[in-house]
DNA sequence: GATTTTTTGAGGTGCGCACCTCAAAAATGA
DNA sequence: TCATTTTTGAGGTGCGCACCTCAAAAAATC
């Protein structure tokens, strides 16, 4: 017996098809006692359920949803791109996957589309966001009505979500230090940080991270405060400029956000491309120009495709009670330099 | 109509099941104006068999060998631990996929298995080794007789492989040299490149990439020639004495192959640990361990659960004639630092 | 013990497809 | 033209499972 079917599990649990069927599928109506007996029987007989075969006669393909915020960065382009291109590539396997977009600043946002969702309509909920109490409520909803839920990109610790699929960003901040500590001369310089937003893609956890590995590894290294932008280009090439002269000996930059444009820009206005190791995140058309131009050292990044697949894997085992292989569904931190690119 | 099935195609193109069939399985006696339109309707409905119920009813398992060489190095050991891991975690979908050793140092231990494998018995075969005239022959032979095949790590260019898994190894080189030359002062020294044997696994393209990358960018490096330690630690270890005597400025050490514990020993015991870049290739314990032990800069390395997945995702979309998502069957060169190894 | 309720069994259908058989139709050759 | 070969159609079965119905058996309640 190669691989135990459902009736040989009927056999070995000396229960018929109808009780094997209610207890793989938890319907109601089956002693306790029962339903021991079938879960012993499969242990003991090694039985493991065809997946294929089971959501074939589901006839019923597994629906996603993909919520991701508005937004004309280029990462969230980047994450709508993998979103929409997975989709493409998972209609062959059954796998119903919709990106629908939320406005990224109204907390309130998403509560609502999340409400309206049902386990009836769709298998599975992925989630790019940050926390919010209106947000955590509403995933902590849709998880009770049984919808599985895991986030991607950035984690939501109290919302109760299934999994969550990304980075550990304050291990990126660490590997961003790391890499810059090494590439630093070993003499007293400083680092200007900057960010379009603090508040925005976990950059709280990658400055952390970073100033950790400089003060363990890099002590002569001086870390200067965070630059941030506030999503205003003008802003964000003022402060820029507002610390160079301020600190003559800047030897180099980690930019934990966006606002790789402005940067890059400025950079090469005052002739100091390539006399200033960088560092940046998220692989956008920005930063692969850069890494191709050698105006950029190293970009710290994660592979989009990547983790909207594993969400999608992860969606599914979840629904079907499957393990999930661990390994498979880590996503590493990658760090590209120009040469290993693609 | 959501998703259209064979029932649908054979109304669309004006045909019986019978022959949908026979076109989809390219089974013989259908005349070339049938099958083309059968392609039409396919293409007009926009029909996708369902590769689930199609495997379902095939009611075969997908049958996978691979070949990895015998040894005892830890690299070998790591390749054979992906392929029992994946073994396992692809048994659910179906996919049986068994662990062949060969003696790799003889060039014809691998043609004798080979010769063996039908189209019946086995759908897809995944060799990882070294190109050799018997080899080729055989895998030739082997693709002739209708079996999906796949080089992985290294590529087998001129044995008409379907698909090779795994790393561009002079990108691979050129990213160490990359990351070696922004991690040197910026003044003439020297780095040493070492391998186990410069016949393994494409240690002369990694070299050849270093030496670009450093000429290209950071030329006052001098990059002395290979240390060779022909599988034998002893000889390594003299060798690598040897260079680092003769010259009192190496400032980086370029780890192509094995050897590693070697290396690391030595430099312990010679107290410049820390004081000399290290790049090594391969995450294996020794490598895994100096990256811990802050005794080594970066690893370069490679996925292997990757592979062995891609390498099996790839022959099943052979043997379906179903398209390669080439995004995903991409093999990355990973940098490793200590603070993203896991 | 009789009644109600809960639990179980037997059986069937269909998901989308592969694979098989046999007969009918069409194309080919003489 | 007829015989032969090639091509096509009609129909069935089963893969492993979900889901449904109805009746029979067992347990719980009175």
């Amino acid at each position: 017996m190669l691989r135990p079917t459902i009736n040989d599990l009927a056999d070995a649990a000396g229960v018929s098809l109808a009780t094997v069927d209610r207890v793989l599928n938890s319907r109601p109506g089956v002693r306790q006692v029962t339903v021991d007996k079938v879960n012993h029987a499969i242990e003991n007989i090694g039985f493991v359920r065809d997946p294929f075969a089971a959501n074939l006669a589901r006839k019923r393909d597994f629906k996603v949803i993909a919520f991701v915020p508005k937004g004309d960065g280029q990462f969230l382009t980047e994450v709508c791109a993998a979103v929409e291109k997975t989709a493409k590539a998972v209609r062959a396997d059954r796998v119903d996957l919709v990106l629908q977009h939320f406005e990224g600043d109204d907390p309130h946002a998403l509560a609502g589309p999340l409400d309206l969702i049902t386990a009836e309509s769709v298998d599975g909920v992925v989630i790019m966001g940050l926390e919010t109490p209106p947000l955590r409520d509403a995933v902590r909803r849709l998880r009770a009505r049984g919808v599985a839920t895991v986030a991607i990109i950035s984690d939501l610790p109290n919302s109760g979500v299934d999994y969550f699929i990304g980075i550990n960003n304050l291990a990126a901040g660490r590997t961003a230090g790391a890499l810059m500590g090494k590439m630093l001369p070993a003499r007293p310089v400083k680092v200007a940080v900057m960010t379009s937003s603090l508040q925005a893609w976990d950059s709280l956890d990658r400055r952390l991270g970073f100033d950790r590995a400089i003060a363990e590894g890099f002590p002569q290294i001086e870390v200067l405060a965070t630059v941030e932008g506030h999503d205003d280009p003008a802003i964000l090439e003022a402060a820029l400029r507002r610390v160079l002269a301020a600190h003559a000996d800047v030897q180099g930059v980690y930019s934990m956000g966006g606002g790789n444009r402005v940067l890059l820009g400025l950079l090469a206005q005052m002739g100091l491309t390539g006399k200033i190791r960088i560092i940046a995140h998220e692989l956008t058309e920005t930063t692969r120009d850069g890494l191709r131009r050698d105006q950029l050292d190293a970009v710290i990044t994660q592979d989009l495709g990547h983790i909207v697949r594993s969400a999608i894997r992860t969606l599914r085992a979840t629904r079907d009670q499957r393990p999930i292989s661990a390994e498979q569904e880590r996503i590493r931190i990658e760090i590209l330099v120009k040469d290993n690119l693609d």
